[in-house]
DNA sequence: ATTCATAATTAACATAAATCAAAAACACAG
DNA sequence: CTGTGTTTTTGATTTATGTTAATTATGAAT
Protein backbone atom coordinates (compact mmCIF):
# COMPACT_ATOMS: atom_id res chain seq x y z
CA UNK A 1 0.00 0.00 0.00
CA UNK A 2 1.34 3.19 -1.14
CA UNK A 3 0.11 5.22 1.17
CA UNK A 4 0.97 3.41 4.62
CA UNK A 5 3.27 4.86 6.74
CA UNK A 6 6.91 3.03 6.49
CA UNK A 7 6.92 1.24 9.74
CA UNK A 8 9.90 3.15 11.47
CA UNK A 9 10.33 2.60 15.09
CA UNK A 10 10.53 5.11 17.81
CA UNK A 11 14.54 4.27 18.21
CA UNK A 12 14.89 5.53 14.46
CA UNK A 13 12.45 8.62 14.54
CA UNK A 14 13.83 11.47 14.37
CA UNK A 15 11.34 13.43 16.55
CA UNK A 16 12.52 10.99 19.58
CA UNK A 17 13.80 13.53 21.81
CA UNK A 18 11.12 15.35 21.84
CA UNK A 19 8.41 12.92 22.40
CA UNK A 20 9.96 10.67 24.49
CA UNK A 21 11.64 11.04 27.94
CA UNK A 22 15.49 12.21 27.17
CA UNK A 23 18.71 9.36 28.36
CA UNK A 24 17.13 6.28 27.98
CA UNK A 25 18.75 3.06 27.71
CA UNK A 26 17.90 1.04 24.24
CA UNK A 27 15.69 -1.79 26.63
CA UNK A 28 13.13 1.60 28.01
CA UNK A 29 13.20 2.49 24.21
CA UNK A 30 12.25 -0.79 23.51
CA UNK A 31 9.45 -1.37 26.27
CA UNK A 32 7.95 2.49 24.74
CA UNK A 33 8.38 1.22 21.39
CA UNK A 34 6.22 -1.93 21.57
CA UNK A 35 2.95 0.59 23.74
CA UNK A 36 2.95 2.49 20.03
CA UNK A 37 0.00 1.46 18.66
CA UNK A 38 0.52 1.86 14.95
CA UNK A 39 1.74 4.78 12.81
CA UNK A 40 -0.75 6.11 9.89
CA UNK A 41 -1.31 9.21 7.46
CA UNK A 42 -3.34 12.04 8.24
CA UNK A 43 -4.19 14.06 4.90
CA UNK A 44 -4.64 17.84 4.82
CA UNK A 45 -7.86 18.90 5.92
CA UNK A 46 -8.79 15.32 7.34
CA UNK A 47 -9.47 15.06 11.16
CA UNK A 48 -7.59 12.87 13.70
CA UNK A 49 -10.35 12.96 16.33
CA UNK A 50 -13.27 15.08 17.50
CA UNK A 51 -15.23 16.80 20.47
CA UNK A 52 -17.48 14.06 21.56
CA UNK A 53 -15.47 11.08 20.51
CA UNK A 54 -14.24 8.21 22.91
CA UNK A 55 -11.01 8.96 24.26
CA UNK A 56 -8.42 5.49 23.73
CA UNK A 57 -5.24 7.30 22.12
CA UNK A 58 -2.98 10.12 22.61
CA UNK A 59 -1.69 11.03 19.77
CA UNK A 60 2.46 11.97 18.73
CA UNK A 61 2.95 13.98 15.43
CA UNK A 62 5.82 12.22 13.21
CA UNK A 63 5.48 15.39 10.69
CA UNK A 64 3.04 17.79 9.52
CA UNK A 65 0.94 20.29 11.38
CA UNK A 66 -2.04 20.38 12.97
CA UNK A 67 -4.49 22.69 14.50
CA UNK A 68 -6.83 22.26 17.70
CA UNK A 69 -10.58 23.53 17.67
CA UNK A 70 -13.10 23.61 20.66
CA UNK A 71 -16.82 25.03 19.51
CA UNK A 72 -19.85 26.67 21.44
CA UNK A 73 -22.81 25.25 21.10
CA UNK A 74 -24.21 27.98 18.71
CA UNK A 75 -21.21 27.20 16.23
CA UNK A 76 -18.56 29.89 17.37
CA UNK A 77 -15.19 27.92 17.34
CA UNK A 78 -11.61 29.00 18.60
CA UNK A 79 -8.61 27.52 17.18
CA UNK A 80 -6.76 26.24 20.25
CA UNK A 81 -3.46 25.62 19.66
CA UNK A 82 -0.86 24.73 16.64
CA UNK A 83 0.88 21.21 16.50
CA UNK A 84 3.68 20.79 15.17
CA UNK A 85 6.50 17.33 14.70
CA UNK A 86 7.32 16.01 17.98
CA UNK A 87 4.20 17.28 20.34
CA UNK A 88 1.47 15.33 21.85
CA UNK A 89 -2.23 15.89 21.34
CA UNK A 90 -5.64 14.25 22.77
CA UNK A 91 -4.59 15.09 26.29
CA UNK A 92 -7.78 16.67 26.82
CA UNK A 93 -9.69 13.32 26.69
CA UNK A 94 -8.25 11.73 29.67
CA UNK A 95 -10.75 13.59 32.09
CA UNK A 96 -14.05 12.51 30.90
CA UNK A 97 -12.89 9.41 28.66
CA UNK A 98 -13.88 11.64 25.59
CA UNK A 99 -12.41 14.58 23.46
CA UNK A 100 -13.35 17.80 23.90
CA UNK A 101 -11.76 19.50 21.04
CA UNK A 102 -11.08 18.88 17.14
CA UNK A 103 -8.08 17.84 15.89
CA UNK A 104 -7.31 18.94 12.18
CA UNK A 105 -4.40 18.11 10.07
CA UNK A 106 -3.74 22.17 8.13
CA UNK A 107 -1.09 19.50 5.63
CA UNK A 108 -0.69 15.74 5.16
CA UNK A 109 0.58 14.16 8.22
CA UNK A 110 2.30 11.09 9.58
CA UNK A 111 1.22 10.46 13.44
CA UNK A 112 2.04 7.57 15.97
CA UNK A 113 -1.05 5.94 18.12
CA UNK A 114 -0.17 6.08 21.78
CA UNK A 115 -3.13 3.86 24.05
CA UNK A 116 -2.98 5.67 27.18
CA UNK A 117 -4.20 2.50 29.09
CA UNK A 118 -0.63 1.26 28.10
CA UNK A 119 1.02 4.52 28.45
CA UNK A 120 -0.51 3.90 32.08
CA UNK A 121 0.98 0.86 32.38
CA UNK A 122 4.49 1.30 31.74
CA UNK A 123 4.79 4.79 33.20
CA UNK A 124 4.28 2.28 36.58
CA UNK A 125 6.87 0.78 35.77
CA UNK A 126 9.54 3.58 34.49
CA UNK A 127 9.48 6.18 36.36
CA UNK A 128 11.08 8.60 33.93
CA UNK A 129 8.33 7.87 31.79
CA UNK A 130 5.64 8.75 34.34
CA UNK A 131 7.70 12.10 34.86
CA UNK A 132 7.63 12.91 31.21
CA UNK A 133 3.60 12.44 31.12
CA UNK A 134 3.51 14.72 34.06
CA UNK A 135 6.03 17.05 32.36
CA UNK A 136 4.04 16.68 28.88
CA UNK A 137 0.58 17.91 30.16
CA UNK A 138 2.10 20.45 32.81
CA UNK A 139 3.85 21.61 29.46
CA UNK A 140 0.25 21.98 28.42
CA UNK A 141 -1.16 24.01 31.16
CA UNK A 142 1.75 26.42 31.00
CA UNK A 143 1.31 26.79 27.45
CA UNK A 144 -2.51 27.67 27.72
CA UNK A 145 -1.63 30.32 30.59
CA UNK A 146 0.41 32.04 28.21
CA UNK A 147 -2.74 32.14 25.59
CA UNK A 148 -4.91 33.39 27.92
CA UNK A 149 -2.31 35.75 28.97
CA UNK A 150 -2.41 36.98 25.13
CA UNK A 151 -5.76 36.75 24.64
CA UNK A 152 -6.73 38.59 27.71
CA UNK A 153 -3.87 41.39 28.17
CA UNK A 154 -2.49 41.81 24.93
CA UNK A 155 -3.15 44.15 21.57
CA UNK A 156 -3.25 42.66 18.00
CA UNK A 157 0.27 43.48 17.18
CA UNK A 158 1.44 42.18 20.36
CA UNK A 159 -0.42 38.84 19.61
CA UNK A 160 0.80 38.36 16.09
CA UNK A 161 4.13 39.37 16.51
CA UNK A 162 4.33 36.85 20.10
CA UNK A 163 2.47 33.53 17.68
CA UNK A 164 5.40 34.64 15.12
CA UNK A 165 8.17 33.86 17.44
CA UNK A 166 6.39 31.05 19.04
CA UNK A 167 6.35 29.56 15.98
CA UNK A 168 10.42 30.38 14.94
CA UNK A 169 11.41 29.20 18.42
CA UNK A 170 9.74 26.25 17.91
CA UNK A 171 11.01 25.42 14.16
CA UNK A 172 14.49 26.21 15.66
CA UNK A 173 14.19 23.52 18.15
CA UNK A 174 13.53 21.36 15.22
CA UNK A 175 16.53 21.96 13.08
CA UNK A 176 14.87 24.81 11.01
CA UNK A 177 15.35 28.46 10.39
CA UNK A 178 14.43 30.92 12.87
CA UNK A 179 14.11 33.65 10.26
CA UNK A 180 12.06 31.66 7.49
CA UNK A 181 8.54 30.61 8.22
CA UNK A 182 5.84 28.77 6.41
CA UNK A 183 2.47 28.94 7.50
CA UNK A 184 0.50 26.25 7.64
CA UNK A 185 -2.47 27.67 8.46
CA UNK A 186 -4.63 30.93 6.98
CA UNK A 187 -5.80 33.54 8.31
CA UNK A 188 -8.50 33.60 9.48
CA UNK A 189 -7.32 30.29 11.67
CA UNK A 190 -4.29 32.23 13.23
CA UNK A 191 -7.09 35.45 13.63
CA UNK A 192 -9.56 32.87 15.66
CA UNK A 193 -5.82 31.10 17.95
CA UNK A 194 -5.59 34.55 18.72
CA UNK A 195 -9.36 36.05 19.12
CA UNK A 196 -8.80 38.46 15.77
CA UNK A 197 -10.25 38.83 12.69
CA UNK A 198 -8.83 37.60 9.26
CA UNK A 199 -8.96 41.04 8.34
CA UNK A 200 -6.95 42.03 11.54
CA UNK A 201 -4.33 39.51 10.93
CA UNK A 202 -4.11 40.92 7.45
CA UNK A 203 -3.67 44.31 8.21
CA UNK A 204 -1.21 43.70 10.77
CA UNK A 205 1.23 41.27 8.68
CA UNK A 206 1.22 44.83 6.25
CA UNK A 207 1.62 46.98 8.99
CA UNK A 208 5.08 44.41 9.88
CA UNK A 209 5.90 44.59 6.54
CA UNK A 210 5.93 48.33 6.06
CA UNK A 211 7.51 48.89 9.58
CA UNK A 212 10.21 46.46 7.59
CA UNK A 213 9.79 43.88 10.38
CA UNK A 214 8.88 40.91 8.25
CA UNK A 215 8.77 39.99 4.60
CA UNK A 216 5.46 38.53 3.41
CA UNK A 217 4.84 36.70 0.51
CA UNK A 218 1.66 34.68 0.80
CA UNK A 219 2.02 32.36 3.68
CA UNK A 220 5.78 32.44 3.20
CA UNK A 221 7.68 34.35 5.92
CA UNK A 222 10.84 35.82 6.85
CA UNK A 223 11.67 37.47 10.02
CA UNK A 224 13.58 40.40 9.17
CA UNK A 225 14.02 42.18 13.08
CA UNK A 226 13.61 39.63 15.81
CA UNK A 227 14.05 41.78 18.19
CA UNK A 228 11.67 44.41 16.85
CA UNK A 229 9.13 41.87 17.08
CA UNK A 230 10.40 40.79 20.71
CA UNK A 231 10.14 44.85 21.45
CA UNK A 232 6.80 45.00 19.76
CA UNK A 233 5.59 41.86 22.45
CA UNK A 234 7.29 43.24 25.42
CA UNK A 235 7.18 46.94 25.21
CA UNK A 236 10.24 48.19 27.24
CA UNK B 1 -1.02 28.11 68.89
CA UNK B 2 -4.50 29.51 67.83
CA UNK B 3 -3.38 30.06 64.01
CA UNK B 4 -2.24 26.71 63.33
CA UNK B 5 -4.56 24.76 60.94
CA UNK B 6 -6.05 21.53 62.86
CA UNK B 7 -4.64 18.38 62.27
CA UNK B 8 -7.29 17.22 60.23
CA UNK B 9 -6.44 13.63 58.09
CA UNK B 10 -8.22 13.55 54.18
CA UNK B 11 -10.11 10.45 56.22
CA UNK B 12 -11.85 13.15 58.13
CA UNK B 13 -12.09 16.14 55.33
CA UNK B 14 -15.29 16.48 53.52
CA UNK B 15 -13.65 17.78 50.48
CA UNK B 16 -11.83 14.21 50.48
CA UNK B 17 -14.23 13.59 47.34
CA UNK B 18 -12.88 16.40 45.09
CA UNK B 19 -9.54 15.75 45.73
CA UNK B 20 -9.18 12.39 46.02
CA UNK B 21 -9.75 9.25 43.73
CA UNK B 22 -13.53 7.89 44.59
CA UNK B 23 -13.86 4.43 46.20
CA UNK B 24 -10.69 4.06 47.65
CA UNK B 25 -10.85 1.71 50.61
CA UNK B 26 -9.40 2.38 54.38
CA UNK B 27 -6.11 1.24 53.58
CA UNK B 28 -5.54 3.03 50.26
CA UNK B 29 -6.82 6.36 52.34
CA UNK B 30 -4.25 5.97 54.69
CA UNK B 31 -1.61 5.80 52.50
CA UNK B 32 -2.08 8.86 50.69
CA UNK B 33 -3.13 10.59 53.97
CA UNK B 34 0.49 9.60 54.36
CA UNK B 35 1.91 11.67 51.70
CA UNK B 36 0.55 15.03 52.88
CA UNK B 37 3.50 16.84 53.97
CA UNK B 38 1.35 19.22 56.00
CA UNK B 39 -1.74 21.57 56.47
CA UNK B 40 -1.25 24.96 57.19
CA UNK B 41 -3.21 28.81 56.85
CA UNK B 42 -2.68 31.83 54.39
CA UNK B 43 -4.47 34.51 54.91
CA UNK B 44 -6.12 37.07 52.66
CA UNK B 45 -3.70 38.29 50.33
CA UNK B 46 -0.65 35.95 50.94
CA UNK B 47 1.24 33.91 48.45
CA UNK B 48 0.99 30.60 48.59
CA UNK B 49 3.71 30.23 45.59
CA UNK B 50 4.75 32.93 42.82
CA UNK B 51 6.34 32.69 39.49
CA UNK B 52 9.72 31.44 39.53
CA UNK B 53 9.68 29.99 42.76
CA UNK B 54 11.12 26.23 42.65
CA UNK B 55 8.23 23.65 42.68
CA UNK B 56 8.09 20.99 45.16
CA UNK B 57 4.81 20.68 46.21
CA UNK B 58 1.31 20.85 44.59
CA UNK B 59 -1.69 22.06 46.91
CA UNK B 60 -4.96 21.12 47.46
CA UNK B 61 -7.36 23.72 49.00
CA UNK B 62 -9.60 22.83 52.05
CA UNK B 63 -11.33 25.90 52.50
CA UNK B 64 -11.28 29.42 50.99
CA UNK B 65 -10.49 30.83 47.82
CA UNK B 66 -7.64 31.75 45.44
CA UNK B 67 -6.43 32.99 42.48
CA UNK B 68 -3.82 32.51 40.34
CA UNK B 69 -1.95 34.85 37.80
CA UNK B 70 0.79 35.01 35.22
CA UNK B 71 2.37 38.43 34.12
CA UNK B 72 4.25 39.66 31.16
CA UNK B 73 7.76 41.10 32.15
CA UNK B 74 6.51 44.80 31.58
CA UNK B 75 3.90 44.50 34.22
CA UNK B 76 0.91 43.17 32.61
CA UNK B 77 -0.75 40.65 34.55
CA UNK B 78 -3.64 38.48 33.91
CA UNK B 79 -5.61 36.27 36.14
CA UNK B 80 -5.43 32.86 34.50
CA UNK B 81 -8.07 31.05 37.18
CA UNK B 82 -9.85 31.43 40.18
CA UNK B 83 -9.70 28.33 42.84
CA UNK B 84 -12.07 27.24 45.72
CA UNK B 85 -11.67 24.06 48.04
CA UNK B 86 -11.22 21.06 46.32
CA UNK B 87 -8.88 22.15 43.44
CA UNK B 88 -5.62 21.32 43.42
CA UNK B 89 -2.79 24.05 42.44
CA UNK B 90 0.30 24.28 40.99
CA UNK B 91 0.51 21.87 38.47
CA UNK B 92 1.98 24.66 36.27
CA UNK B 93 5.66 23.95 37.99
CA UNK B 94 5.80 20.24 36.84
CA UNK B 95 7.25 21.18 33.62
CA UNK B 96 10.38 23.14 34.78
CA UNK B 97 10.41 22.66 38.67
CA UNK B 98 9.88 26.09 38.81
CA UNK B 99 6.53 27.91 39.21
CA UNK B 100 5.60 30.08 36.57
CA UNK B 101 2.27 31.75 38.15
CA UNK B 102 1.26 33.35 41.85
CA UNK B 103 -1.31 31.94 43.83
CA UNK B 104 -3.27 34.00 45.87
CA UNK B 105 -5.59 33.52 48.73
CA UNK B 106 -8.71 36.17 47.96
CA UNK B 107 -9.37 35.14 51.31
CA UNK B 108 -8.58 33.27 54.71
CA UNK B 109 -7.66 29.78 53.38
CA UNK B 110 -6.92 26.34 54.64
CA UNK B 111 -4.48 24.47 52.24
CA UNK B 112 -2.81 20.68 52.46
CA UNK B 113 0.59 20.41 50.70
CA UNK B 114 1.38 17.68 48.57
CA UNK B 115 4.69 17.04 47.90
CA UNK B 116 4.72 15.75 44.39
CA UNK B 117 7.56 13.32 44.65
CA UNK B 118 5.57 11.45 46.60
CA UNK B 119 2.42 11.32 44.81
CA UNK B 120 4.42 10.09 41.90
CA UNK B 121 5.76 7.67 43.96
CA UNK B 122 2.67 6.79 45.28
CA UNK B 123 1.06 6.76 41.98
CA UNK B 124 3.08 3.75 40.52
CA UNK B 125 1.66 1.77 43.12
CA UNK B 126 -1.67 2.93 43.42
CA UNK B 127 -3.72 2.87 39.87
CA UNK B 128 -6.39 5.20 41.34
CA UNK B 129 -4.05 7.81 42.36
CA UNK B 130 -2.08 7.73 38.90
CA UNK B 131 -5.70 7.72 37.37
CA UNK B 132 -6.77 10.87 39.32
CA UNK B 133 -3.31 12.88 38.72
CA UNK B 134 -3.84 12.36 35.20
CA UNK B 135 -7.50 13.30 35.57
CA UNK B 136 -6.85 16.84 37.48
CA UNK B 137 -4.53 17.77 34.78
CA UNK B 138 -6.53 17.25 31.87
CA UNK B 139 -8.75 18.40 33.63
CA UNK B 140 -6.93 21.79 34.24
CA UNK B 141 -6.41 21.30 30.33
CA UNK B 142 -9.84 21.37 29.36
CA UNK B 143 -11.14 24.05 31.69
CA UNK B 144 -8.17 26.66 30.13
CA UNK B 145 -9.80 25.37 26.40
CA UNK B 146 -12.68 26.73 27.64
CA UNK B 147 -11.21 30.14 28.95
CA UNK B 148 -9.48 30.41 25.52
CA UNK B 149 -12.58 30.05 23.68
CA UNK B 150 -14.81 32.77 26.11
CA UNK B 151 -11.74 35.11 25.67
CA UNK B 152 -11.09 34.83 21.99
CA UNK B 153 -14.79 34.32 20.75
CA UNK B 154 -17.14 36.08 23.44
CA UNK B 155 -18.75 39.58 23.72
CA UNK B 156 -18.33 40.84 27.46
CA UNK B 157 -22.11 39.68 28.47
CA UNK B 158 -21.72 36.76 27.40
CA UNK B 159 -18.00 36.00 29.29
CA UNK B 160 -19.36 37.21 32.60
CA UNK B 161 -22.78 35.38 31.83
CA UNK B 162 -20.43 32.24 31.47
CA UNK B 163 -18.37 33.34 34.32
CA UNK B 164 -21.16 33.70 36.81
CA UNK B 165 -22.91 30.11 35.77
CA UNK B 166 -19.64 28.52 36.29
CA UNK B 167 -19.17 29.95 39.93
CA UNK B 168 -22.07 28.87 40.69
CA UNK B 169 -22.23 25.29 39.17
CA UNK B 170 -18.93 25.16 41.72
CA UNK B 171 -20.50 26.11 44.16
CA UNK B 172 -23.47 23.97 44.10
CA UNK B 173 -21.21 20.91 43.34
CA UNK B 174 -19.83 21.92 47.34
CA UNK B 175 -23.68 21.93 48.64
CA UNK B 176 -24.17 25.58 48.38
CA UNK B 177 -27.11 27.37 46.44
CA UNK B 178 -27.05 27.96 43.20
CA UNK B 179 -28.69 31.28 43.34
CA UNK B 180 -26.95 32.86 46.12
CA UNK B 181 -22.94 34.18 45.30
CA UNK B 182 -20.75 35.89 47.11
CA UNK B 183 -17.71 36.95 45.15
CA UNK B 184 -14.64 36.75 47.07
CA UNK B 185 -12.42 38.73 44.48
CA UNK B 186 -13.06 42.46 43.09
CA UNK B 187 -14.07 43.97 39.72
CA UNK B 188 -10.67 44.06 38.33
CA UNK B 189 -9.62 40.41 39.04
CA UNK B 190 -12.72 39.70 37.82
CA UNK B 191 -11.91 41.97 34.38
CA UNK B 192 -8.48 40.34 34.53
CA UNK B 193 -9.68 36.66 34.45
CA UNK B 194 -12.25 37.70 31.82
CA UNK B 195 -10.13 40.07 29.34
CA UNK B 196 -12.08 43.00 30.55
CA UNK B 197 -11.42 46.23 32.33
CA UNK B 198 -12.92 46.54 35.65
CA UNK B 199 -15.97 49.16 34.43
CA UNK B 200 -16.92 47.31 31.78
CA UNK B 201 -17.76 44.64 34.55
CA UNK B 202 -19.42 46.65 36.62
CA UNK B 203 -21.52 48.21 33.58
CA UNK B 204 -22.32 44.75 32.67
CA UNK B 205 -23.22 43.51 36.03
CA UNK B 206 -25.98 46.55 36.05
CA UNK B 207 -27.29 45.59 32.73
CA UNK B 208 -28.06 42.43 34.35
CA UNK B 209 -29.49 43.96 37.24
CA UNK B 210 -31.88 46.08 35.17
CA UNK B 211 -32.93 43.43 32.94
CA UNK B 212 -33.82 41.73 35.84
CA UNK B 213 -31.70 38.58 35.61
CA UNK B 214 -29.42 39.00 38.80
CA UNK B 215 -29.37 40.82 41.61
CA UNK B 216 -25.83 42.70 43.16
CA UNK B 217 -25.55 44.49 46.22
CA UNK B 218 -21.80 44.43 46.34
CA UNK B 219 -19.81 41.15 46.44
CA UNK B 220 -23.58 39.56 46.97
CA UNK B 221 -25.42 38.36 43.77
CA UNK B 222 -28.47 36.55 43.68
CA UNK B 223 -29.26 34.81 40.25
CA UNK B 224 -33.24 35.12 39.42
CA UNK B 225 -32.60 33.47 36.10
CA UNK B 226 -30.46 30.90 35.23
CA UNK B 227 -32.19 30.38 32.19
CA UNK B 228 -31.82 34.25 30.89
CA UNK B 229 -27.62 33.54 31.84
CA UNK B 230 -27.65 30.33 29.76
CA UNK B 231 -29.15 32.18 27.01
CA UNK B 232 -26.21 35.05 26.92
CA UNK B 233 -23.76 32.59 26.53
CA UNK B 234 -25.41 30.51 24.07
CA UNK B 235 -27.56 32.75 22.32
CA UNK B 236 -30.08 29.85 20.48
C1' DA C 1 -17.56 58.80 65.27
C1' DT C 2 -13.86 60.36 62.01
C1' DT C 3 -10.43 59.59 58.81
C1' DC C 4 -8.30 57.19 55.21
C1' DA C 5 -7.79 53.79 51.71
C1' DT C 6 -9.92 50.76 48.63
C1' DA C 7 -13.65 49.34 45.71
C1' DA C 8 -17.52 50.20 42.80
C1' DT C 9 -20.56 52.90 39.93
C1' DT C 10 -21.65 55.95 36.27
C1' DA C 11 -21.06 59.19 32.45
C1' DA C 12 -18.69 61.36 28.51
C1' DC C 13 -15.51 60.59 25.19
C1' DA C 14 -11.77 58.04 22.47
C1' DT C 15 -10.10 54.22 20.00
C1' DA C 16 -8.87 49.53 18.55
C1' DA C 17 -10.80 46.18 16.25
C1' DA C 18 -15.02 44.48 13.92
C1' DT C 19 -17.92 44.78 10.08
C1' DC C 20 -19.08 45.53 5.41
C1' DA C 21 -17.65 45.64 0.85
C1' DA C 22 -14.92 45.21 -3.19
C1' DA C 23 -11.01 43.85 -5.64
C1' DA C 24 -6.82 41.26 -6.27
C1' DA C 25 -4.06 37.13 -5.87
C1' DC C 26 -3.80 32.46 -5.91
C1' DA C 27 -4.77 27.34 -6.33
C1' DC C 28 -6.51 23.97 -9.02
C1' DA C 29 -9.79 21.12 -11.94
C1' DG C 30 -10.92 20.49 -16.39
C1' DC D 1 -4.87 28.17 -20.68
C1' DT D 2 -9.53 29.12 -18.64
C1' DG D 3 -12.88 29.35 -15.30
C1' DT D 4 -14.17 28.75 -10.38
C1' DG D 5 -13.72 28.91 -5.57
C1' DT D 6 -10.83 30.24 -1.87
C1' DT D 7 -7.80 33.27 0.42
C1' DT D 8 -5.87 37.67 1.06
C1' DT D 9 -5.61 42.57 0.90
C1' DT D 10 -7.32 47.11 1.47
C1' DG D 11 -10.62 50.88 2.37
C1' DA D 12 -14.72 53.05 4.59
C1' DT D 13 -17.58 52.85 8.39
C1' DT D 14 -19.47 51.19 12.81
C1' DT D 15 -19.32 49.59 17.40
C1' DA D 16 -17.92 47.42 21.61
C1' DT D 17 -14.95 48.25 24.90
C1' DG D 18 -11.30 51.14 26.81
C1' DT D 19 -10.07 55.53 28.92
C1' DT D 20 -10.60 59.37 31.82
C1' DA D 21 -12.76 61.40 35.43
C1' DA D 22 -15.83 62.37 39.08
C1' DT D 23 -18.83 60.45 42.77
C1' DT D 24 -20.38 57.25 46.01
C1' DA D 25 -19.92 53.07 48.98
C1' DT D 26 -17.54 50.29 52.00
C1' DG D 27 -14.51 48.80 55.43
C1' DA D 28 -10.53 49.24 58.45
C1' DA D 29 -7.89 51.89 61.72
C1' DT D 30 -7.69 55.19 65.34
Amino acid sequence: MKYEAPPITCSDCKMRDLCMPAGLDKDEIDRIDAVVGGRRRVKRGETLFRSGDIFVNLYAIRTGFFKTCVATEDGRDQVTGFQMAGEIMGLDGIVNNQHTCDAVALEDTEICTLPFEKIEDLSREMTSLQRHVHQIMSREIVRENGVMLLLGSMRSDERLAAFLLNLTQRMQVRGFSSSELILRMTREEIGSYLGLKLETISRTFSKFVSDGVIEVKQRHVRIIDTEALQAIVNPA
